[in-house]
RNA sequence: CGGGGCGUAGCGCAGCCUGGUUAGCGCGCCUGCCUUGGGAGCAGGAGGUCGAGUGUUCGAAUCACUCCGCCCCGACCA
């Protein structure tokens, strides 16, 4: 690629809109362009960039056995009413009518249409196991967009699906993509983390995120410092420590508490540590009122409860409904006589003689026991996990990072196959439904994982197997003839031994030119200028350590190409 | 959708509060000269329905109302 005849507007400026380094360096390096909200065009070098990340993914996932196919991005709404997620999938699917007034969609993901692929033509166990794959652009009608690539509308997603005759044949399955995606974020130079996402009811591990570390994550992960356990901060589980207490259990007693409403205010008033006090949170759990129990000084994990009370949507309830509900003004509020739904954190139930609200204002109740004193629909882990905590695994000790979520993959079971009726005849001439597996990757994603995790004050820093190209050939020679034809020579050399190569042939200043060559984040920069003319040496420069060496044009394409097939293979 | 903010040249911004010449500045772009190892200099030039509409006014980028778009904070996810 001859830079002058290239399409890489690059910025000076930050733009306006952009928050976190890697859309700011997307954007500045010339790789992409916003549309409009969420919604981005891939400039040249910026599609050069995924389409490396696709190929790698491509690879890995061919070796894996899968097979790669394409479908469509318009999907008939009839398809989705089957599985029941026309209904359930909300507004971030986007629908609409066709000219026949036909309800139509646009993928946000294949479930359905992949199972209907495999009811039409999978129908015996020989035809099993089946894994096929897309990388397609993929359109969720995010609430909203922010950060670039990093969560877009319209983004670019390798998706896998997996059809197999057992459970235990599914695990096989699951467990290949699990390791091809440890090789696929490997290959990509990145720092990052398969975390389980969810241990569910079932026990067992059939979910796990691939994180990227990176402090503009938009998740938090738990980690342990000595065993491999790592978890979502919202599915982390929380092993309850705290035993049987020996404590006997004392009267119940009210306590007046005038003007203390939150949690400090009342222990300090009381004379009391947090962990004696217990505090009802009011949740609007599909609009329902639910109270939960967590100690004074435990955050409610909003995930946990989601998936306790099997609803939709959790939100914490806002003063006005709480009194609604309650009849109690915030901050007095209790488990003892409350006339909502009520659930606590496994805590609560390990706990003695604590201190609760007393469902009447400037009132707070002594000695309150669950049991005893008050019911509970439920006992369940539904608090955050802290560092505090031990490791699940292990008992060892915890730390929190910031991950982005790059992949993500799921034993699905039987759930669509079901609902789709999607069955194939077992050896045993038995029907049976499909067990199916879901995977993906966010490629645009990973192409800002990446810049996130690769990046110093002047531009990108490509790993080799992401980077758009491998080396940039400055030519500082200007109108020099002899400089050009040097730059020219090394060109069609780099090019001929196989190495993708930016020649910037364009008649401007050297500051600018190295700028630019920096903001790219090309790995190798080679340099020809006035050096050249005294030693006959050009410059050879690593963009990661602004490590320098000089050398004869030969010796650098045979040095050049040695390192970066040296790189690739790692 | 709730909360906060922004919309003036390709990009970054000033002007608006307190209405009144021809709407400015930096960068970029075009022409010429000059310059060539870290975003040079000089000279000349092009480029604007001031997001849109309505209203107030003798007069609106500036005031009011409505709409649209975009960004940030929350629920969603690759």
């Amino acid at each position: 690629m001859r830079y002058s005849q290239l399409l890489l507007p690059t910025l000076k400026e930050v733009p306006a809109d952009a928050e976190i380094v890697s859309h700011i360096l997307l954007l500045r390096a010339g790789f992409i362009r916003k549309l409009t909200a969420g919604i981005y065009s891939y400039l040249p070098m910026g599609l050069a960039v995924i389409r490396k990340v696709e190929n790698i993914v491509r690879e890995e996932m061919n070796r894996a056995g899968a097979q790669e196919l394409l479908m469509p991005m318009v999907q008939p709404a009839d398809l989705w009413v089957e599985t029941g997620r026309y209904k359930k999938y909300g507004p971030e699917l986007l629908r609409f009518r066709d000219r026949h007034d036909r309800e139509s969609c646009l993928g946000p993901t294949h479930e359905e249409v992949i199972t209907d692929i495999a009811r039409k033509e999978l129908h015996s166990y020989r035809d099993l196991p089946v894994n096929l794959y897309q990388i397609q652009t993929k359109f969720r009608d995010e609430i909203r967009p922010r950060f670039g690539l990093m969560r877009g509308r319209e983004f670019i997603m390798k998706d896998a699906y997996s059809f197999d005759v057992s459970d235990a044949a599914a695990e096989v399955s699951y467990r290949k993509m699990y390791d091809a995606y440890k090789r696929i974020f490997s290959r990509c130079g990145l720092d990052f983390r398969a975390v389980q996402a969810d241990s569910g009811a079932i026990g067992g591990s059939f979910s796990h995120e691939f994180m990227v570390l990176a402090k503009t994550g938009e998740d938090t992960i738990v980690v342990c410092n000595t065993c491999e356990y790592a978890a979502n901060m919202e599915k982390a589980v929380v092993k309850l420590r705290i035993g049987a207490s020996t404590e006997t259990l004392a009267e119940l007693k009210k306590v007046e508490t005038p003007g203390k409403r939150k949690v400090d205010a009342v222990c300090d008033f009381l004379g009391i540590g947090p962990e004696k006090l217990v505090k009802t949170l009011v949740f609007m759990a599909d609009g329902k009122p639910v109270a939960v129990l967590v100690r004074g000084d435990r955050e409610v994990e909003e995930v946990k409860l989601k998936n306790l009370l099997g609803v939709a949507d959790v939100e914490m309830a806002d003063d006005l409904e709480v009194f609604n509900a309650t009849g109690v003004p915030t901050g007095y509020l209790g488990p003892v006589g409350i006339a909502i739904r009520v659930v606590a954190d496994q805590e609560v139930a390990a706990m003695q003689n604590f201190y609760v609200g007393g469902n009447e204002k400037n009132y707070h109740l002594q000695n309150a026991n669950l049991g005893r004193d008050f019911q509970v629909e439920a006992i369940a882990d539904l608090r955050q996990i802290t560092t505090t905590d031990p490791c699940p695994e292990c008992g060892g000790a915890l730390s929190l990072t910031e991950g982005i979520e790059v992949g993500h993959v799921f034993k699905l079971g039987t759930g669509y196959s079901q609902s789709m009726n999607a069955t194939f005849q077992d050896s045993d001439g038995q029907e049976k439904h499909f067990v199916m597996g879901c995977y993906g990757i966010g490629v645009s994603r990973v192409v800002a994982a990446a810049i996130e995790q690769n990046h110093d004050e002047n531009g990108i820093i490509f790993p080799v197997p992401l980077a758009p190209c491998t080396v940039i050939i400055l030519n500082l020679g200007g109108k020099d003839e002899k400089l050009t034809a040097v730059a020219e020579k090394l060109y069609k050399d780099l090019q001929e031994a196989g190495i993708e190569v930016l020649l910037d042939d364009r008649d401007e200043r050297p500051g600018l030119k190295f700028k630019d060559a920096d903001l790219l984040g090309i790995p190798y920069r080679l340099t020809i200028g006035n050096s050249y003319a005294k030693s006959g040496k050009v410059e050879v420069r690593r963009r990661r350590d602004a490590v320098i060496e000089e050398m004869t044009p030969d010796e650098a394409v045979t040095n050049l190409s040695d390192r970066i097939t040296a790189e690739l293979r790692k």
